[in-house]
Parts: structure tokens; sequence; C-alpha cells
DNA sequence: CCACACTATACTACATTGTAGTAGACAAGC
DNA sequence: GCTTGTCTACTACAATGTAGTATAGTGTGG
């Protein structure tokens, strides 16, 4: 996991890859690969690259399980929605990021611990933001 | 202006320097970077390459208005706002995009316009997928 | 057993974006 | 006129988007 308390800025291939794997759990390149390239239309091998670096990142876990590789998060679905979220309601939609997180509740987007903990997480990003003197994505 | 019939798929520093042109219409680097520089945090030379490879693509015009730059953008901020909506709702959340617009208007961060505009785009790009067979971001 | 065909994995590649630094041109002051 | 502060142009280098190719392991029909 790199640089606990500070979120990630995923990418949108990283979220694609992320969405499959809370989905659906730890899996291949070759199951992730079959559910997003539906969406992506991405190559095979797009797909195992965007992987590889994310788990050359510390975004995933590859694990070697009887010959092939299976990639597991290493960050929940609130702490990779964190930056994503700010970044929509705060700089494309500029509003205030509460009333939209309370909207994806009430639209089932995401369960009550799912919102319970990015809360929290975009609080602490807040405060953060608050002394440090601002700036940075 | 790029290919029209194509929404274009912004950046999120592309999408920062849109937003503040939208809000405060045609400007020059310096006068956009006094506003995204507090929230990107970027050097003067980043906004300004950004800029002009914005122009360059055609997102943006560039005019020579007595002796600076003024850049203008050249598409309307619900053109601009539905990829990333259609990314954010469907990938990133993968709920219905339709109750997020709603959602939008009500809270104010759209005008009803726009929220008409923007509905409008994402019905035809919805149609687009049907046929074609889907895939492409 | 063995050559062939798949697949998984590793490397390499090239365009675009993120994020600047530096150099040249020009205007405003001294 | 020389110094300063901008604007603009060019250059740079890392990360990301999006693959292609090469190699290694494995199952399969002879």
């Amino acid at each position: 996991m790199p640089d606990r308390n500070s979120l990630p800025d995923l990418s949108k291939a990283e979220h694609d890859i992320l969405n499959a794997l809370w989905r659906s759990g730890a899996q291949s390149v070759r199951e992730v690969h079959d559910q997003v390239s539906q969406t992506t239309g991405w190559a095979y091998t797009t797909t195992k690259t965007v992987m590889d670096r994310m788990a050359a990142k510390g975004l995933l876990e590859r694990r070697d399980a009887h010959g092939v590789f299976v990639y597991k998060p290493l960050i929940s679905r609130p702490q990779g929605l964190a930056k994503m979220v700010r970044f929509f309601t705060g700089r494309v939609l500029e509003m205030d990021q509460t009333s939209v997180v309370a909207m994806l509740q009430g639209a089932g987007a995401l369960s009550a611990e799912e919102v319970e903990e990015l809360t929290a997480l975009m609080q602490d990003e807040d405060e953060k933001a608050d002394d440090t003197g601002e700036t940075k994505q």
C-alpha cells in the first residue's frame, strides 16, 4: 500500500479496473479483461499493462494462484472513490460534495457503510486542505 | 472545432481550464492561471502549456487582443460535461445517469437550459452506443 | 513421446497528458 | 540605453493510454 494517509488519484483506466475487482473480487487479467473490454474496447494487452502498472504502484496485489496471477485491490471502494468524487463535485460541477454523497446513497450507488467511510475520508481531506495552504490535486 | 458530432473526452486539467473560461468568459493565460492555480497549484507555464495544447486541438480559440492572447472555449459547458458525467455515473458509480442529472439540477449545479442540453447530448450518445456495437470511450 | 496451438507473461513502443524549465521578444521604468 | 517583468515559444521528462511482439509453459491430437 503506497503512502498511507493520502488517497490515490486514480485515472479513468484505473477506475475501470478497480470497479471490476471491487465487483467480483480478486481476478486474473483475463477475467478482468472480459469485463472491462465490453465498455472500454481495450485490447487484452492494454488491460494487462494497466493492471501490472497498478500492481507496481501498490494499488493491486499480485499473487500466483496455481500458474496464473490473480490481482486483488489494496484499497477499498470508498478510498478509490474519494478523490474522484471530490474532483467531480468540486471542480467539474463546482458544487458542495455532501449533497452529492447523500444523493448517491439515496440512488443506491453506495451502501450505507460505503457512504460512511467515504464521508469520513473526504472530511479528513478537507481538514488536511484547510491547514496546508490548500493546493495540490 | 474538432470532429463535430462526437463529444470530446476531456482530461481533468482540461476541465479545470474550461471551468474558468465558462465561468468568466474569454481570458488570457494569466487570468485563467490566477483562478486555477489556487486549486491546482500549477506553475504558470503549466497552465500555458495546457491551454496551448487545447487550442491546437480545437477546444479553445486563441485570438490576439492588443498584444496578449485571449482564449475562448469552443464547446459549451453541457458539451464538456457530457462525457465526464457519463463516465462518473456509469463507470465510477455504476448507476443510472438520469437520476444524477436530475439531482444536479435540483442542487443548482446546472441551469435548466444546461440540463436540457446535457440531457439531449447524453441521449444522442446513448443511441450511438446502441447500434455501433457499444465500445469506445 | 512430439510438434502444434493456446495462453499467460514479459518487454518494447509510441502518442498523449501532466508538469514544468529556459530562452527570446517586447514594454515600462529608471 | 540598460534593467526588469511579462508574454510567448520551445524543450524536457515522467506518467498514462494503448498496444505489438517475443518467449515460456501447457494441453492435445497423433
